[in-house]
DNA sequence: ACAGTAACTGACCGCAAGTCATTCTCTCTA
DNA sequence: TAGAGAGAATGACTTGCGGTCAGTTACTGT
């Protein structure tokens, strides 16, 4: 008598086809514009129906979230397997990076927007939990490969490799960020391509963090890519 | 019969006043928890008299703000003026944006609030441009004096002078960011010293900008700063 | 068939942004 | 100096939304 089990899947599936609605209405008009109501008609479910499953407007918004950061380390992970050396790896993450705001703008600006310390506010306790796990996971992913990296004499082993992650994480999300908001502005005014600077600024960085070793694997790895 | 001319200034009186309410409710509680029946009640006006002044509360939160940029502004000024050498004035720039942040914590998290796209769609048509064009005339002066540098042959004539304000500026934006959020989390969890990671960011980046002859006068600088 | 429970509903509440008919205040004129 | 007229200020009111909860429905196990 499985019951009890079935009723546990119905409950997930009935969570999850909320998130559904909720994506759909929040990848159109973001948190603030979104209501709660129009969620529930979409999801085909009364209002109260909603605060069942999500304590708040703003928990359902980083359920929503977190499916894009999942896919994010999806992502990340799947560039680390498919790189035999750290330094072309280093080159890849920031292109796995950009892969994902351009094939998943909506996923990246709400994570954007969940970056507004304001926002925290409104989230519950453990909805919060859940999010920082998950970030904390990718982080680490990204950081043992640096570390790889520093043993190979490939990364210098004078900087802190949690520092570079962060660096090179920093550097390509405020440049994305910009890219996204402030793309035409910049091209108008000041004839900017934006998303070379990004590149320019990702290598200029890792060239930085390198041994003299691992400069000169970046500088083949380079030539082969210009030909 | 200066009567015009003199209304015009109590007008403009009030106008302050009123941003003086404004920002210390805003100050202490952020945009989202303030309310205009606070403000209005700070600043001894009924609600109905600050949309006299101000379209809404996102304008006003705007006008706010720009005390902020002009402050900033300021000191970008000061820092220009006081250093002879481009690469000094590099470093200097960015302890100087630090020191923004770190004496004016309230201006550099509203900033930070208004680069979040969502919140654009609530203000009026008029402050966006007031604000873009004291934003346009800070980066001007920024990128003015990386010019500068490039006909020094201090800078890297092979890297366009706004890329390098915009790489230096967001290097700076995202870990200043970062620290005011997530200073101690980074600290606990990875034993990480946020404020390290910007000054070495920013000394990786000004460094890979900088020709040989800006690289020697950099070593020189530090040196002496060491001492 | 029925009791008990879990899921669901939508009218309702409170709060806050923004409006506007009315009141107040100042200034210029006859 | 009375009072007309303009402009400034008011605050009760409207609207819209997040969140609640008493009541209803659906299901399950006996």
């Amino acid at each position: 008598m499985g019951t009890i089990e079935r009723k546990e899947r119905e409950k997930e599936s009935r969570k999850e086809s909320i998130i559904d609605a909720a994506q759909k209405v929040f990848f159109e008009k973001g948190l603030l514009l979104s209501t709660m109501d129009e969620i529930a008609e979409t999801a085909e479910l009364a209002k109260g129906t909603l605060y069942l499953y999500y304590k708040s407007k703003e928990d359902l918004y980083l359920a929503v979230m977190m499916r894009g950061l999942s896919l994010l380390h999806t992502m990340m992970r799947k560039a680390i397997d498919s790189n035999r050396s750290i330094v072309s790896l280093l080159l890849s993450l920031g292109d796995t990076y950009t892969s994902f705001y351009e094939h998943h703008k909506n996923y990246f600006r709400m994570m954007h927007f969940f970056e507004t310390p304001q926002f925290h506010k409104q989230v519950s306790e453990e909805m919060m939990h859940v999010c920082d796990s998950v970030t904390q996971r990718l982080w680490d992913m990204v950081i043992r490969e640096i570390k790889k990296g520093v043993e190979l004499h490939l990364v210098r082993n004078d900087i802190n490799p949690v520092e570079v992650s962060i660096m090179l994480w920093s550097n390509a999300n405020t440049l994305l960020m910009r890219i996204d908001s402030q793309h035409e502005m910049w091209k108008e005014t000041m004839n900017i391509d934006l998303k070379h600077t990004l590149r320019l600024s990702t290598l200029l960085l890792i060239e930085s963090v390198l041994t003299d070793k691992g400069k000169k694997e970046l500088q083949g790895i380079l030539k082969k890519r210009d030909r």
